[in-house]
DNA sequence: TATTACTTTTAGACTAATCTAAAAATATAT
DNA sequence: ATATATTTTTAGATTAGTCTAAAAGTAATA
C-alpha cells in the first residue's frame, strides 16, 4: 500500500487544489508539508508512477481519480477521529488535530465505517469541517467569513479556516464557538477590525486577521 | 522519540524475557519479528545507545527500566484498543489484533488514559490478557492451561496463549470462549488429546496442541 | 581437546525519504 | 527581446531499517 508520507502528500495536494484552480505547484506543496521543493519533486515522480497524480515537468500536479479517493478517505478518517476524541474522550477542539494526523493513517474500511456508525454519522468535525461520507461525497459549506459581513448583518459561526491552538483558544475565550450568533455592530474602515455582539450579550472587538478565518452562515 | 520499529523491538524483547529467564537471544527476537539476526544486532546497538536495553556482545539483551516502561505502555495501548474495538465497534475477538498493532503506536498519555476511563478501566483484553494500569502494574494470571488439568477436574476459560485467527475461530465454533466452564471427562494417554464438557452441555474433543494454548482458572 | 555445529556480529549493499547546491526552465521586468 | 528573478528539477549525500554473505565467537560432541 501507500506509506504515511505518500498519504500526506496526497492530502496536501487535495487541499491545495481545492483552493486555487490549475495544477498545484511544487513550492506550495513543499510549504504546506514543511519540506523542500526537491523532496517534493522526488515524491511527485513516485506518485506519478503509481498513477495517483498527473504530472508534467514544470507544470504542477493534479490528483487522479484514485489519488483523490485516497486523499478523501484520509480526510474522512481524520475528521471522524477528531469527533471521537471530542465527543467520547472529552478532548477540547484545540487538542485533537495532531492526534488525528496520526490516527488518520490507520487503514481499515471496517474501522472507519464502524467508528462513523458509533458516532452516529456526524456531518461535521469539531472545527465545522464537513466529513466525507462512505462514498467520498463532501458537503462543503459556502465560504463566507465574518470579514465578509457588513454592518448590522447577522450570522452563526459554522467553522474555522485556521486550526492553530492559539486561534482556537482565542475563539473559545471570546465565546466564538460553533453555533455562536454574531451581529456586526461596527467596522473600522482603516484596518477592517470589527465590533460584534456575540450571542446577543457580549461585545467583542475582532481584528481582520481573526474575522477572515471564521466561517459564517448568514441569517 | 522512538520509532514504531524501535517500539516493536522493545515489545518483542519484553514478551520474550517474561518467557525464559536470562538475556533474550538475537535469534529469538529475529524470529518473533520476522526479520534477520543481522538486523536485530543493528537495532540492539541503537537501543543500547539510547539506554533502553543492556547489551554485551554475544550475551543477549535485557530491557532497562526505561525500556520496560515503554514496552509496557505499548502493551497497555494495544490491549485497550482491542477492548475498544470489541466493546464499542462490534469487532470480533479474532479481528482486532492487527489493527491494535497499528493503534498501539499512537503516543499520547491523555489519549490512553481517557480511553481507559471511557472503557471503564477494563482489567482484561478480549483474549483474557491483563491490561497494565496507568502506573504499569500488570496482573498476570497464573499459567495453567487446559492441558494441565487431570481427568474430572473443572475450570473456567480465562485466556488464550495463541492469537491466530484460525485458533480463535476454532474456539468460537466449539463455544470455548472467555468464561466457558470446562470439565475434563477423558484424556487419551497416547496423544494427550482430551474429551471435555463445555458449559455442562456440549461434549468436545480437543487436541493437545489446542488445549495447551487455553488458559484456565481451576474451580 | 579438537572438531563440528550453531549463533551472532560485521561488512557491504539496497530502498525510502530527506537535504544542499547547482543547473535548467519559466516568468517578470526593463 | 534581453536580462533578471523565481521556480523547478537534477546530482549527489545522508539516515533508518533492512538484507545477504562472510567472519568471528560460543556451544556441543566425539
Ligand atoms: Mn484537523
Ligand atoms: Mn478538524
Ligand atoms: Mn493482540
Ligand atoms: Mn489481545
Amino acid at each position: 500500500m501507500n506509506s504515511f508520507t505518500e498519504e500526506n502528500y496526497l492530502k496536501a495536494i487535495f487541499k491545495l487544489s481545492s483552493k486555487n484552480s490549475g495544477g498545484v505547484s511544487t513550492n506550495s506543496i513543499a510549504e504546506s508539508l514543511n519540506t523542500k521543493a526537491s523532496s517534493v519533486t522526488d515524491m511527485i515522480k513516485k506518485l506519478s508512477d503509481k498513477k495517483l497524480v498527473n504530472y508534467k515537468k514544470y507544470q504542477g500536479v493534479n490528483l487522479t481519480k484514485k489519488g483523490k479517493e485516497i486523499a478523501v478517505s484520509i480526510i474522512r478518517n481524520h475528521r471522524l477521529w477528531e469527533v471521537f476524541l471530542v465527543e467520547k474522550l472529552n478532548f477540547k477542539w484545540d487538542e485533537v488535530h495532531d492526534l488525528a494526523e496520526d490516527l488518520e493513517h490507520i487503514k481499515s474500511k471496517k474501522l472507519t465505517d464502524q467508528l462513523d456508525a458509533f458516532l452516529e454519522f456526524p456531518k461535521y468535525d469539531p472545527h465545522g469541517d464537513p466529513i466525507p461520507d462512505k462514498d467520498g461525497n463532501i458537503n462543503r459549506h459556502q465560504d463566507i467569513t465574518l470579514a465578509d459581513l457588513k454592518k448590522k448583518e447577522q450570522g452563526v459561526v459554522v467553522g474555522v479556516k485556521e486550526h492553530s491552538k492559539s486561534y482556537l483558544n482565542y475563539l473559545e475565550n471570546t465565546n466564538l464557538v460553533l453555533g455562536s450568533e454574531i451581529k456586526v455592530t461596527d467596522i473600522i474602515d482603516f484596518d477592517k477590525s470589527m465590533t460584534i455582539t456575540v450571542n446577543k450579550k457580549q461585545e467583542v472587538n475582532i481584528s481582520n486577521q481573526a474575522s477572515k478565518n471564521l466561517i459564517i452562515k448568514k441569517l
